[in-house]
DNA sequence: TTAATCCTTATAGTTAACTCTAGGTCAAGT
DNA sequence: ACTTGACCTAGAGTTAACTATAAGGATTAA
């Protein structure tokens, strides 16, 4: 069975091996194995995980949060209830994200057509009626 | 014209005054004036302005980049070019999170159903082929 | 006029998530 | 045997974005 080196693993996961080191440190790893003389040893399944890790922290999820669920899935199925109900959390989470970037992304696009006409133009003067001021809320 | 006053306008922005004055120290908010006692006012269109700074914090531009940009609204026509790249710029940017967070999303999902298949089982164990270890990589 | 409740600045402290350094171990190649 | 390079730990340093404190000034209501 193929096993990766901290720098391999690195270079997988788009990390650096001190994040790694610093992941393992605060218990987001405890299934990587050593290596008599301690050095780490990646399994396949391990880099798996470590995946699991990044979407959860793409969720926003804190480390600290992520630490929390990788302790349950060590404690077997009577943590089975928390871990789904933290997924569901999750998606409940990544749709509010969704939606407030659709939001986000709308006023992003109007501020694109703004700037595209005043740009036309060569001045942003187009947009001034009488009041005097900036112009960064139009 | 009505005013608003530096606890009024964080209430607005569901921000606090410190996170307010934060943002004033950091220069991004030249436009807000004061009182002859130095009593920060906030005007409607400064609240604006500063709804516009969250929308671009919320693309996850960093304060000082958002600086830069108050700085080319007090440049005027000359930095319209800029502003229009800038806000181009974060239209991909933002393009490029929705995506993201779409694949995160299918990932939650999956766990989702996972979860629900063992919580039904009772067990994780329904997983289990031959292996040992964890499954957080299923 | 005095107390409360704002406001001000300057500066220090906090938190999360890295990021790096120092000093040491270990295995492979010359 | 020795050097090289990748690994290790412990702990210090960094950065962004707040968050809070201290000391004091201004405005309002009784």
């Amino acid at each position: 069975m193929k096993t990766y080196s901290i720098s391999e693993a690195a270079k997988e996961l788009n990390l650096t091996v001190y994040t790694l080191r610093y992941y393992d440190k605060e218990g987001l790893m405890p299934f990587v194995e050593r290596t008599p003389s301690g050095t780490r040893l990646f399994k396949e399944s391990d880099i798996g995980a470590l995946k699991i890790i990044q979407c959860l922290k793409s969720t926003g999820m804190p480390i600290k949060d992520i630490k929390h669920f990788i302790d349950w899935c060590s404690d077997g199925d009577p943590t089975l209830q928390q871990r789904y109900d933290m997924f569901m959390e999750r998606k409940a989470s990544v749709e509010a994200q969704m939606e407030e970037l659709k939001k986000t992304m709308e006023v992003i696009e109007h501020k694109c057509r703004y700037y595209k006409t005043a740009l036309d133009a060569g001045t942003e003067d187009i947009y001034k009626s009488d009041k005097v001021g900036s112009f960064i809320a139009d």
